[in-house]
DNA sequence: AGGCCCTCGTT
DNA sequence: GACGTACGAGGGCCTA
């Protein structure tokens, strides 16, 4: 099968390739610095690169589609009519992608009137009569009538690294027919990309057993009036549509073509060029895999591949015991409820080890487990607090973790998706992590010890440390990264494998108000059309409201219209009808039915529920929760708001403390805009929103009404998120004259914040990020975006960015000197949860004042701003009795 | 089973 | 023509 002796031919579809690659990477995530779309040529460049590696070629091809119909389109206008255009960033991809292919030295070939397949399929027949072995990629069915013994598909399952090969036998047990039949079934079962409807009612089972049967597509229809059944009419009534397809999707396989086979001999890359296209296109990880396929007479400069780092497991723990640090660490484990460790990983970098925790005798497991909590190791793993909770499961207690590649991948680009291990070093480093997708467990190839693949991935993370701390050091966010995101990982780990205890019989009891509210405002709802519906269903409550009653239509969204809870409000006092006030009910008792469900079976055998908290997620620095999220307990409602009834203090503590920030996100406003207005507020202690009410509407602050007051505030926090007169006026229900004469007033007294919210905007577009109080940042290319509606979104995220970021920072910051605290003066207290800008601590016994006084300080201290921070504090036996 | 859409909870 | 940040979670529903 892979005789090398024979020369290999590699034929790609380049648009079908190039536009797998363009919807499997996020465009917003690729582009040149000056906003140049790259995530197409990026893919394509990348699948070349692999393919050159895994196949060697002989020769190689890549065939163009040209703008402009062909045959097909002559003879059927509709085909492919259903297609989208391309979206404005592909095209001008397309040339780039060409420069690439010509500096790589691989030919490029197209044919005005023909597609890219017809080529493929000429090419693919000379290259078998040349004798040689032919690979064809590409993302169109129609190219698998080309498979024979000598030619295999590559055919892209997901995205443009996981291809599938498409042998004679793979094709008959994927479809049930041989490739050469396959445009015969295609012909009956319709192809939806290229718009050929096929026979209503035949699908692929049924198209490959009248194959079977008739032999193919002509025995079918000579004996079209004997197929039996619904499908076999189904047939007669197409016979000319299945003609039409059939005759469509046979592929030209002898074109005269552009280039002789000859001509496509594989000479290798020019160094030079390559160079050039990678500089030009930003590639860096890139750049490295395409130049191992520049020839040896013009590869001067290439620099080598680092050397594998030799993974020693015989005698490794002796070997790492005696390693005082720095080192780079990997524990093969599972985090969670079954959480374990079963191998781990070290690396020093000219050396790694790896060491089987299941084989250890027990004085061995010590002699390991000292080292693990020596603080004075320093130690940087990929998500270490995973890998914590991993030891932990063992009774070990990680210590000394001064680096998480992680967590600095995430610094240097937040906005970048996918931040497991293989998708980093993939990144960074241009590692391709074999067996299993981004997200499984990585596998590095090598040995199939857990130990051994541990010592690998070790050494793996190393590298990429390196490689990050130069690139945070250059975006100045060293000290946001070692003194405040690092130390945050023992603080979160400790909270998450707390947990915060339940008390499930107070769940269960409001578990059962909801239910009985629910069924009730169902029936009700039930009652009022004199039918049942799926009240969960958006598509049937459409039915129901905007045809059955024929009620006015809502805001329109992509299923049709809406029917969220403002559109439902809307209606209502549109055109009142009983069943949207049993559907809002229900709605309200259904959904918290189901938050009370979803913590209830969170709870552990411990009795408490232990949520995961990321530093990797938002891109604006927050911490977010899940499994379950413990920041969106709901608080508005009464109701919603008892649930936090059931979050107690815990056996052995005395009670719950919450600590939360006043109006932080305003104060923090304040303080970068410094606005003397805003800042005298604060300064002054007063009612922030009744101070700005009066200034807004000249009024005394005594005489600022709730009303004005709660506009007040719509507006403020309005501001912060980039909010137009128009969203104001929504919100308000009030005119957009009123609205917009609202924010002129507030601007001409707080001229400081126009002037910041503006300047922020544009000094992000002009250095190409925001940054918070703490120095970290957040990259926005969109802000010169051509697309209206992304840089508008841009200039929203740039406005609030840094300030939801900074107040990101403190909390963060007053979470590692609340924790600092506890332990210098030796309290049992401890934190349990963020929720952004709260904490809730679980207090030990006779440790209330101590705590209190430690939360209210540490928060405080957390920001040297121009204006107080002011911190509100309660207490109590459960979450809603501690809040306030 | 997996993914998209809608809806809705928090800050 | 759109128009407020950042998330996570569940159900419905379509597709594979």
């Amino acid at each position: 099968m892979n005789d090398s002796s024979r020369p290999t031919l590699l034929l790609i579809d380049g648009f079908s390739m190039a536009f797998r690659a363009f919807f499997a990477l996020p465009v917003e995530n690729f582009a040149t610095s000056t906003g140049v779309p790259t995530n197409a040529v990026y893919g394509f460049a990348s699948m070349l690169a692999t393919l050159m590696k895994e196949h060697a070629p002989t020769h190689a091809a890549v065939a163009f589609d040209l703008p402009g119909g062909t045959f097909r389109t002559e003879r059927l206008p509709s085909y492919k009519g259903t297609r989208d255009a391309t979206p404005p960033e592909f095209e001008p991809q397309v040339p780039l992608i060409r420069e690439v292919l010509d500096a790589l030295g691989v030919a490029a070939v197209d044919k005005e009137r023909y597609e890219a397949d017809d080529l493929l399929a000429t090419y693919a027949r000379l290259g078998r009569e040349a004798g040689m072995r032919v690979l064809v990629v590409s993302g169109d069915r129609d190219t698998i009538q080309l498979v024979t013994e000598d030619v295999t598909l590559l055919y892209p399952r997901k995205g443009v690294s996981d291809l599938v090969r498409f042998t004679p036998d793979a094709v008959v047990e994927k479809y049930g027919v041989r490739s050469d039949q396959y445009p015969d079934l295609a012909a009956l079962v319709g192809e939806t990309s290229d718009n050929l409807p096929g026979v209503p009612g035949v699908g692929p089972k049924t198209a490959a057993k009248w194959i079977g049967v008739y032999g193919g597509l002509e025995g079918i229809l000579d004996n079209a009036e004997d197929v039996p059944g619904k499908a076999g009419q189904s047939l007669r009534d197409h016979v000319d549509q299945v003609r039409l397809n059939r005759e469509l999707n046979h592929l030209v396989t002898d074109l005269e073509v552009p280039l002789t086979v000859e001509d496509l001999e594989y000479r290798g890359a020019d160094a030079v060029a390559v160079h050039q296209v990678c500089d030009a296109l930003q590639f860096r990880t890139l750049r490295e895999r395409l130049l191992p396929l520049v020839t040896s007479d013009s590869a001067e400069h290439v620099p080598e591949e680092p050397d594998e780092v030799e993974v020693v497991t015989d005698g490794a723990l002796a070997a790492v015991t005696a390693l005082s640090g720095p080192v780079s660490l990997h524990v093969e484990g599972r985090t969670g409820a079954d959480a374990d460790a079963w191998a781990i990983g070290v690396s020093t970098g000219d050396q790694a080890w790896g060491i089987d925790l299941t084989a250890l005798s027990a004085a061995e497991e010590t002699s390991l487990r000292a080292w693990l909590e020596d603080d004075a190791v320093a130690k940087t793993l990929h998500g270490a607090k995973d890998g914590w909770h991993a030891l932990m499961a063992r009774g070990i207690d990680l210590a000394g973790i001064t680096g998480d590649t992680q967590v600095g991948a995430f610094l240097v680009n937040a906005d970048q998706r996918g931040f497991d291990l293989a998708s980093v070093l993939q990144r960074y480093l241009g590692v391709t992590a074999t067996g299993g997708t981004a997200g499984d467990e990585l596998d590095l190839g090598l040995d199939a010890s857990a130990a051994h693949a541990a010592g690998s991935t070790a050494a793996h993370v190393g590298r990429l440390a390196a490689e990050l701390d130069a690139e945070i050091e250059r975006r100045g966010m060293t000290s946001l990264y070692r003194e405040v995101e690092i130390p945050l990982i023992g603080v979160l780990a400790r909270m998450e494998h707390a947990g915060i205890a339940v008390d499930r019989e107070r769940l269960g009891e409001r578990a059962d108000g909801a239910r009985a509210r629910a069924d009730l405002a169902a029936a009700q709802a039930y009652e009022a059309i004199g039918g049942e519906v799926n009240l969960g269903s958006p598509k049937q409550l459409q039915e129901v409201l905007f045809e059955r009653l024929g009620m006015p239509k809502t805001k329109k969204i992509k299923t049709g219209y809406s029917t969220d809870a403002s559109s439902l409000a809307d209606l209502q006092a549109k055109s009142p009808h009983p069943f949207l006030e049993a559907l809002l009910a229900h709605r309200d008792a259904a959904k918290l039915g189901q938050i009370i469900e979803t913590l209830a079976q969170a709870v552990r055998e411990d009795g408490r529920i232990h949520t995961t908290f990321s530093q990797v997620v938002a891109s604006t620095g927050r911490l977010s929760s899940k499994d379950p999220n413990l920041q969106n307990i709901p608080i508005r409602t009464e109701e919603g708001h008892r649930i936090r009834e059931a979050f107690v203090v815990g056996k052995g503590y005395e009670t719950l403390v919450t600590a939360d920030y006043s109006q932080i996100e305003m104060r923090i406003m304040a303080h970068l805009s410094g606005d003397e207005g805003l800042i005298e507020a604060f300064r002054a202690g007063e009612d922030l929103h009744r101070f700005v009410g009066a200034r807004v509407f000249g009024v005394d602050p005594d005489d600022v009404t709730p009303e004005m007051r709660s506009k007040v505030k719509a507006m403020s926090y309005g501001l912060a998120y980039g909010l137009s007169s128009f969203g104001l006026a929504r919100q308000l229900s009030v005119p957009v004259g009123e609205a917009q004469a609202m924010m002129d007033d507030y601007f001409a007294r707080f001229g400081g914040v126009r002037d910041y919210l503006r300047t922020v905007v544009d000094q992000a577009r002009e250095v190409g990020y925001t940054e918070t109080i703490l120095g970290r940042r957040r990259y926005i290319p969109d802000l010169t975006s051509t697309n209206r509606q992304r840089r508008d979104i841009a200039e929203r995220v740039a406005l609030n960015a840094p300030i939801q970021g900074s107040a990101a920072d403190l909390i963060k910051k007053a979470m590692l000197g609340v924790d600092v605290a506890l332990r210098d003066q030796g309290l049992a207290s401890r934190q349990l949860l963020q929720v952004h800008d709260e904490l809730v601590v679980e207090v030990a016994a006779g440790e209330q004042d101590a705590v209190e006084t430690i939360l209210t300080e540490q928060m405080h201290a957390a920001g040297d701003l121009s204006v107080p921070l002011d911190v509100n504090v309660g207490k109590g036996s459960d979450w809603r009795a501690a809040g306030h």
